[in-house]
RNA sequence: GGGCGCGUAGCCUAGCUUGGAUAGGGCACCGGGUUCCUAACCCGGCGGUCGAGGGUUCAAAUCCCUCCGCGCCCGCCA
């Protein structure tokens, strides 16, 4: 409870209530610590008021009956400007904010602070937030994505909240999986296993995205690999030759170009990266091997039979049969796990918060970072938020192997067509060009609002139905609500500041509720940036477009009369704040639709 | 087997971090609303043993324990 008056409506309100609270415990005898009345002021109301304080503990402490005790402190509590009423009820205390105070505050701070409203103070903590990190081996599916949506959210509401924030995607360019794909290409197509060969022919398209077409054979050459132990060594070489600094010159250009490809996806979402970490920066410029040395060096390594370095990671907490880790292999190249203890360095090194998005399948080797981060003294540790796989409705993950794979591009394709049809048929009006920047964004904007509306650790079955959704809880009841207010604006002549208004003419039940919603945005980003409850920003932005489609039915705007200006400014604070939460969300603002 | 996560109306979901008054939404379904600022909207109705049991507490969807169901992980893969 930090926030500050310069940033967030309710705060002077708030502070009067816990300092008036605070003298009338004293002249209504009840013992009160202030740390206590703040845990028990509920600051979302409850049915009878703004702000509800419940008695029970003071009573219990104090011996004596809740509503007496409630009536005590309400006959105690000295009038003051920012509450309107104070009502005993029960066990509790009921406080209504004064409506005019709040809605001029309100909205003279969205004014104010225009496009930075919501936000918090700057901080001077930098932080990272490494998300997505996805090999470059293929395209996107909509399970990997649901990573890119979360940590974009909540990189988006970190910044907001005042912190630095660089984001990282930390480009996996040294592993098997990278030399596989070397592999195949670096080789004539007549000399491809058959299998692999079959599953790629017949299914090229001409002119298809570098990560769909350099991805084609991974499924089946994954599968292959399984049955040619004599291919496995050949990759197993590769990946030995890779890491001593001698890949084909091929190598980190398929790396960069399927990269390319899903990023190129990525930024239809509105989803960007600061940095581009690759892997193998790690194993150049020598960090690995003094990890490594670290590692071999502590009283918990192991050297094992073929050369491998191991940890005896006994006594962490593992899962029994893990607690054996594996750092260095036999055959001296590093491990997945070794880089990324480089890696993590080199974020401590900059950053004093680090934040790592990983699926739930990726937690045993965040413990199992951690505990090498403890064997070589290393004593911060990142912060992982970990997120539930998507299934699909027949059951199990989604499989590119299986076919069960939902591809981004694909549901993007779909989307599209869908939100095209929509735009259609409702705006025969609208140039191509306009249509076509409609459905793009309604149709980016609804699979980004299906993802992040759930929380992170939720398992998700995926349905091609929900995911193209346009109604209720969706991107574009959002949007549409803000090209509503914008067509308003725009209409009323009125597209551009100043609002000039009279906070007592808003004096109508949806106008007051439409408010309190308004003014609720800054502590909503204060607590996704401190929980990651990503969740809560789709939800906020949900309930200020109801609250505002609610307000638009009830009252006129445009030909109201002496209400008009005043309600003008309070749809343009409207139009503000809906913007922002979009922006926080990486949905676009749409002006029409 | 062990570790982690999830379980809220027919379906999806918020609330759980910080316990507080009749558990909020959405979809579907039923009934209304457009000579009027965008009906991708609004109003009303229907629908809940918050997985089960126990505990802590003045008070439990929320905290603790046990159990059940589902998912993931337990590689010299990433």
């Amino acid at each position: 409870m930090t926030s500050s008056v310069a940033v967030d409506p309710w705060a002077p309100t708030l502070e009067a209530v816990l300092a008036g609270l605070s003298a009338a415990a004293v002249g209504a005898g009840v013992p009160a610590d202030p740390a206590l009345l703040g845990a028990a002021l509920n600051v979302d109301g409850g049915p009878e008021g703004d702000l509800a304080f419940a008695v029970h503990r003071f009573a219990k402490g104090a011996g004596r009956a809740p509503p007496e005790v409630a009536e005590a402190f309400a006959a105690h509590f000295v009038p003051i400007p920012e509450i309107a009423s104070v009502r005993a009820k029960g066990a509790y205390v009921n406080f209504t904010a004064d409506p005019t105070r709040l809605a001029r505050s309100t909205l003279e701070l969205v004014f104010a602070r225009g496009d930075r409203y919501g936000h918090g103070e700057a901080t001077s903590e930098p932080a990272c937030v490494e998300h997505t990190s996805a090999n470059p081996t293929g395209p996107f599916h909509i399970g990997r994505v649901r990573n890119a949506i979360i940590g974009d959210t909540f990189a988006r509401a970190l910044r907001a909240s005042g912190a630095p924030v660089t984001t990282q995607y930390y480009v996996d360019d040294m592993g098997r999986q990278a030399a596989m794909i070397t592999w195949i290409w670096s080789k004539p197509r007549a000399e491809w296993p058959e299998p692999v060969r079959r599953a790629v022919e017949g299914e090229e398209v001409p002119g298809e995205k570098p990560d769909r077409h350099r991805g084609r054979p991974y499924p089946a050459l994954s599968a292959y690999l399984k049955e040619h132990p004599e291919a496995q060594e050949e990759v197993a070489r590769l990946v030995h030759r890779i890491e001593s600094g001698d890949a084909p010159p091929e190598h980190r250009e398929l790396s960069e170009s399927i990269l390319a490809g899903m990023l190129a996806s990525l930024a239809r979402l509105k989803i960007g990266f600061d940095e581009l970490v690759w892997e193998s920066d790690f194993l150049r410029n020598g960090s690995v091997e003094r990890v490594l040395e670290r590692l071999r060096s502590t009283p918990h390594s192991v050297r094992e039979e073929n050369g491998a370095w191991a940890i005896d990671a006994s006594g962490h907490g593992l899962p029994k049969e893990s607690t054996r880790i594996v750092v260095q292999r036999g055959n001296g190249t590093s491990l997945y796990v070794t880089r990324d203890v480089a890696y993590h360095l080199s974020k401590f090194a900059r950053f004093a918060r680090v934040l790592d998005v990983l699926g739930q399948d990726h937690q045993l080797h965040a413990r199992t970072l951690d505990v090498l981060l403890e064997e070589i003294g290393e004593t911060r540790r990142p912060t992982y938020l970990i997120y539930q796989d998507i299934t699909v409705p027949e059951g199990g993950r989604m499989s590119t192997r299986g076919g069960s794979a939902v591809w981004l591009d694909h549901l993007l394709e779909e989307a599209v067509s869908r939100a095209r049809g929509e735009v259609v048929a409702r705006r025969e009006d609208l140039a191509e060009e306009a249509v076509d920047a409609i459905a793009e964004a309604v149709a980016t904007g609804a699979v980004r609002y299906h993802i992040v509306r759930v929380a992170p650790e939720k398992p998700v079955v995926f349905r091609w139905e929900d995911a193209l959704s346009f109604e209720g809880r969706s991107g574009p009841f959002v949007q549409y609500s803000y090209a509503r207010a914008s067509s308003v604006l725009r209409k009323g002549g009125a597209d551009r500041p100043p609002y000039p208004f009279d906070a007592a003419r808003l004096s109508h039940p949806e106008e007051a509720a439409l408010v309190r919603v308004i003014a609720r945005l800054p502590r909503t980003v204060a607590y996704v940036a401190r929980s990651a409850h990503v969740q809560a920003l789709a939800g906020y932005a949900h309930d200020l477009a109801d609250q505002f489609n609610r307000f638009y039915h009830a009252v006129p705007v445009l030909r109201s009369e002496a209400e008009r200006a005043s309600r003008i400014a309070l749809v343009a604070a409207v139009r503000q704040t809906l913007g922002n939460s979009l922006d926080l969300l990486g949905l676009a603002r749409l002006e029409t639709m």
